[in-house]
DNA sequence: TTATAATATGCGGAAATGTGCATATACAAC
DNA sequence: GTTGTATATGCACATTTCCGCATATTATAA
């Protein structure tokens, strides 16, 4: 039960939910995940690490670049269950929708260059 | 999507998981949950409220009391779909399991009896 | 080695959450 | 009306959560 509540409490916040909408669409670096959401780098980081801890992502690194995926295959059946469940939720929500438009255009550039972009309000 | 972080909200905790648990045996009034899960009136009460608000429960009034219930039919189709992953991730908790025998023997006895079983410890 | 870049993390503050105590509310019985 | 009972709720407090800032860590490249 104690597991439950761990995974409940991941999905609990708009950020995280936000996250695993984007990742269904591909693996993303954590610069692509501010990108694509726009929000700072400490906080893409802690989300995306919340959302590991709780077993939801999967985490491989090419050089000093974390890549985070959902690999459903490998997977606890349990954790699955509340995927597809939240898939089934996100359908037709703007905000996701503007999300994956933003990651089409997401590259690895770099959270600092993705920083600065932001400020300038450059990606829309 | 704000609504899914609502409903995952209220399964991030463990007393509400319990009560949900209970609530799938049968309807219960509040001092009938004090009972299972042998906690106190305040904290049933603000639960329970919790898990109706989300969209969780069922609200029946009789005389004075209210009366909780999972009705899986008259429900949304996504709360539906956690209860039933709950359900799957519930079985040989050894908490639940608990809770459902002390529902057994858990009586309209009004929360003022229950306190006082509960502080002499008379329930096991 | 040194410099640079992507990501992770310690710390602090603001906000949200959970719960007990006391009390309010709603209803029943008289 | 008064009294008694089941439940809800305002308040206070402890704990947790979220996030920004600055800095640490890790890996690359020169």
């Amino acid at each position: 039960m104690r597991d439950s509540v761990k995974l409940f409490k991941a999905l609990s916040d708009e950020t995280r939910l936000r996250m695993l909408n984007i990742l269904l669409e591909r693996e993303c670096c954590v610069c692509e995940v501010m990108q694509a959401l726009d929000i700072s780098q400490t906080r893409a980081s802690r989300n995306l690490a919340a959302l590991y801890e709780a077993g939801f992502l999967k985490l491989r690194r090419d050089g000093f670049w974390s890549l985070y995926s959902i690999d459903m295959d490998d997977m606890n059946e349990f954790v699955a269950d509340l995927v597809q469940a939240v898939t089934k939720a996100m359908e037709g929500d703007k905000v996701l929708e503007q999300d994956r438009e933003r990651l089409k255009k997401a590259m690895r550039v770099g959270p600092s260059c993705a920083e600065k972009m932001r400020a300038e309000n450059t990606i829309v």
